[in-house]
RNA sequence: GGUACCAUAGCUCAGUAGGUAGAGCAACGGACUGAAAAUCCGUGUGUCCUUGGUUCGAUCCCGAGUGGUACCA
């Protein structure tokens, strides 16, 4: 019998938690979680981790299953899914994933093109170039090292170009040879679900719940992180305006409209990655009995798609 | 009730010696292959309060109205 993986993803603050916990608990399984910001342990309120009501209500993954000092990536998230979902299968017809992060969520459906892992001094080196040298001299260097990337990539975007290089001083060998775009196979079906709702009322909820958080005690868990401030998990949403009032950048009403704000920009950037694929059903977070026709594989009737 | 000032983008405001307008913030759209809640790119969205008048032409000048603010009563 085939199995079947239920992708539920949406913008942060949409209502993703409760909808596949409730679906989840129709179907009788576990969750799978896409978020590459609450798989930090340290980071709990500012990433709207699910309550431990609700960890205990359904088995959650890769939820606080690291710490910020960990590395982590793309990468390796697609090979622990696979074999989570490996083992999972075994147990149960039907898995659901949900979370918020499109690429990591991309490559358990799709696969990503394997390359080595770049040694973390190669990466110190470039990350030195981009700082003493700036990004025209970084650009020259992806042009000597990988003219076909060069002509592709975003010229703007530092990040994209420092990769692409650390591939290439790593491996001797042009970023673009690794990419493929393959669509790898995967030996079960995938059902995927879009959540969202009126932009009007997806702000409400981003605004209101900035305000829960900082009820909950997040100035608390950022003090605590602010010694650790400048490691990439703590890039975040939530962290960094507060990191911002700390450092005495502006006071704690604008940091958390600043919040507010950089959420509602969040949300944007995941919508506009979900619609890029067409494979998505859009549906209204309160239309859970639709969802869970869905993801058990009735789909008579009517849907309520959106 | 009287006098003065104001009315332009979602908000705060600028401006046009009369030729249908622009800043900041907010907002909107897009890209995305191992740091992705990251990173990057693009876009003014407007009965210039209403209505008469002067004018080839009014957001701008004049009158009236409406709404607001301040002061005097």
């Amino acid at each position: 019998m085939s199995k079947r993986l239920v992708v539920i993803v949406g913008p942060t603050a949409i209502g993703k938690t409760r909808v596949a916990i409730e679906v989840a608990e129709a179907l009788h399984t576990e969750i799978i979680s896409c978020d590459s910001r609450q798989m930090y342990r340290e980071m709990r309120i500012g990433t709207a981790v699910p309550c431990a009501e609700e960890l205990a209500a359904v088995k959650h993954h890769f939820i606080g299953n690291l710490s910020i000092f960990d590395y982590y990536n793309v990468s390796m998230f697609e090979q622990d899914c696979l074999h989570l979902l490996d083992r999972l299968f075994l147990e149960y017809p039907v898995v659901v994933m949900t979370g918020g992060s499109g690429l990591y969520a991309d490559a358990l459906c799709n696969g990503i093109d394997d390359f080595p892992t770049v040694d973390t001094e190669i990466r110190q080196t470039v990350t030195g170039w981009f700082q003493t040298e700036g990004i025209e001299y970084l650009r020259r260097q992806l042009k000597m090292f990988d003219p076909e990337h060069y002509s592709k990539v975003d010229l703007q975007n530092h990040k994209r170009i420092m990769k692409a290089i650390e591939v290439c001083l790593q491996t001797g060998r042009p970023y673009s040879s690794f990419l493929t775009a393959q669509h790898r196979p995967r030996p079960f079906e995938i059902v995927k679900i879009a959540l969202n709702r009126p932009r009007e009322e997806l702000y409400e909820n981003i605004n209101r719940r900035a305000g829960i958080m900082m009820d909950e005690g997040l100035l608390e868990e950022v003090k605590e992180l602010y010694p650790n401030r400048h490691l990439n998990a703590l890039n975040t949403v939530g962290y960094k305006e507060l990191f911002a009032y700390m450092d005495g950048q502006h006071d704690l009403d604008t940091a958390v409209e600043l919040i507010r704000r950089n959420t509602r920009r969040y949300a944007k950037r995941q919508l506009t990655w979900f619609a890029r694929d067409k494979a998505y059903q859009w549906m209204h977070p309160d239309h859970i009995d639709d969802m869970i026709k869905i993801a058990s594989g009735k789909y008579g009737g009517h849907l309520s798609t959106i």
